[in-house]
DNA sequence: TAGATCTGTGTATTACTTACACAGTAACGT
DNA sequence: ACGTTACTGTGTAAGTAATACACAGATCTA
């Protein structure tokens, strides 16, 4: 810890500490028995297992059998642990190239295994995290989301700012659905049951004059109070995501022909 | 507090406790000299001034006046306070309906107050929430927001559900930002300094091999190395955002011609 | 083998949420 | 008017958390 390192930067600090830039081996004293590493998996294990919130220093060295204070050896704090986290959690490869070149496929085959890498760790969208990606994980799925949207014709630059959109609406998406789904878990209800209270309680509060647009979403039962019992079929969550994500490619598309048809040398206004 | 609701679900709790309906008024002792809203301003006063972090029950009560203990006449639980600042910090009207027809217009009006309103208030990304809007702030926004898109031609359900992905995106995206831009500041540095932080960072762990789209990037100089010291100019991140959203209604609005050319028989089929 | 360096431990500090009992106050029923 | 009841804000204490610091022992270097 504490290299000698002139990292000015924050970001540049966080570069080095998820590519372990920053770990000085060390040339005397007794050998290390734990590792960042296995601090970061333990951590994650629990975290996996019961949730961020049960993720403390005292609870992770315990479950390492380790006194608290021995993790510091290998973390500088337990912010630095956390984003040691969100890299350590990405852990699947992302979808490897197609041969076809059907980018929209591709984008979507991206977003799936997105979506399950947050359902594997649930916990991940609920870290505090500040900044786009810069571990080794996170920036292998930049890669692949960024090689798959640039397929569409998009130049570099504006699959970025695509992928950061994307990315961002995943997130944020999941971690809705995801804590609907632990609370619905926690209560003992099932997810329907959670999203007709919803229903239920705007029905106490929505007026037709002053929200006339959801009220009619009351009326057309769009949250599922009539609705059979099974859940995450036709018009569950991961369909919403599907259609919100078919359009914004409908708007790369068309982008993409406007731009061509422009003859490209008009440069990126809109 | 603790009324006599028999409010089964955790979604109807909440709109209970949002809109007051939970508060039985009192008949006998003492006159409150708080309330809730006085307790939640506060909190909010707070977040605004020293960020989410400051807000603890011991310090909003010390900001009162009162005894920490206080507090919990007014509020079941910390967790509570925040779904309450939640709402109490979408403290602004959301746009008002435009005479013309032009919805593109009305949405990117929304999502620029959407972003003022983070940017007043840029605690309010960090808060650990888990749902759709429920309170009277969040149902106003939620309303003018399906209002100006269905005005697209979309059906109501549609609109939620392009609605969802673009509040998700948003909020994501400022949390992102707004992040940054804290760090930055906490670190004595520009954004600009940030941003060119990253590409230093990344230059160092970026090869060509490994992540061709990434080199590609730090090669056309996207973060800014090189960069003028000048920022949220062309480039900013408010342009970031602009660029998406404009390809999202590009999406909608093929989406509703396509429905319309199909001779709208065709369901909501892709 | 002496000295420098590193490891894991034990202890203490500070801050946080919240349960609980209590003293005082205002309205209600008689 | 007056006791009863319901409610207020307070004080105290329990339990958990992050982490600074000093130390005993281990291991390498000279």
């Amino acid at each position: 810890m504490a290299a000698e390192q002139q990292g000015t930067n924050r970001m540049e600090r966080e570069v080095e500490l998820l590519w372990g830039l920053d770990q000085p081996e060390p040339r005397r004293g007794p050998k290390p028995k734990l590792s960042r590493e296995a601090v970061v998996a333990a951590a994650v294990a629990l975290a996996d297992a019961e949730g961020l919130e049960a993720v403390s220093m005292q609870r992770v060295a315990k479950e390492l059998g380790y006194t608290t204070m021995s993790l510091y050896r290998y973390v500088d704090s337990k912010e630095d642990m956390l984003v040691l986290m969100s890299d350590a959690g990405m852990d699947a490869e992302p979808p490897a190239p197609r041969g076809d070149g059907d980018w929209r496929a591709g984008v979507e085959e991206w977003v799936r295994g997105a979506v399950d890498l947050y359902r594997r760790h649930p916990w991940s969208v609920h870290l505090p995290l500040s900044g786009p990606p810069s571990g080794p994980n996170g920036l292998r799925w930049m890669e692949a989301g960024l090689r798959e949207l640039t397929h569409s014709g998009l130049d570099a630059g504006s699959a970025l700012r695509m992928l950061m959109m994307l990315s961002a609406a995943l997130r944020d998406t999941l971690r809705i659905e995801l804590e609907m789904e632990r609370a619905a878990r926690a209560g003992g209800e099932t997810m329907a049951d959670t999203e007709r209270g919803y229903g239920r309680g705007l029905r106490r509060v929505v007026t037709e004059e002053a929200f006339p647009t959801i009220d009619l979403l009351l009326r057309s039962d769009v949250f599922g109070e009539l609705a059979p019992e099974e859940y995450g079929g036709a018009g569950g969550p991961a369909d919403d995501i599907d259609f919100a994500i078919r359009r914004l490619l409908d708007g790369v598309e068309v982008y993409v022909e406007r731009q061509r048809a422009a003859g490209r040398s008009a440069g990126k206004g809109e």
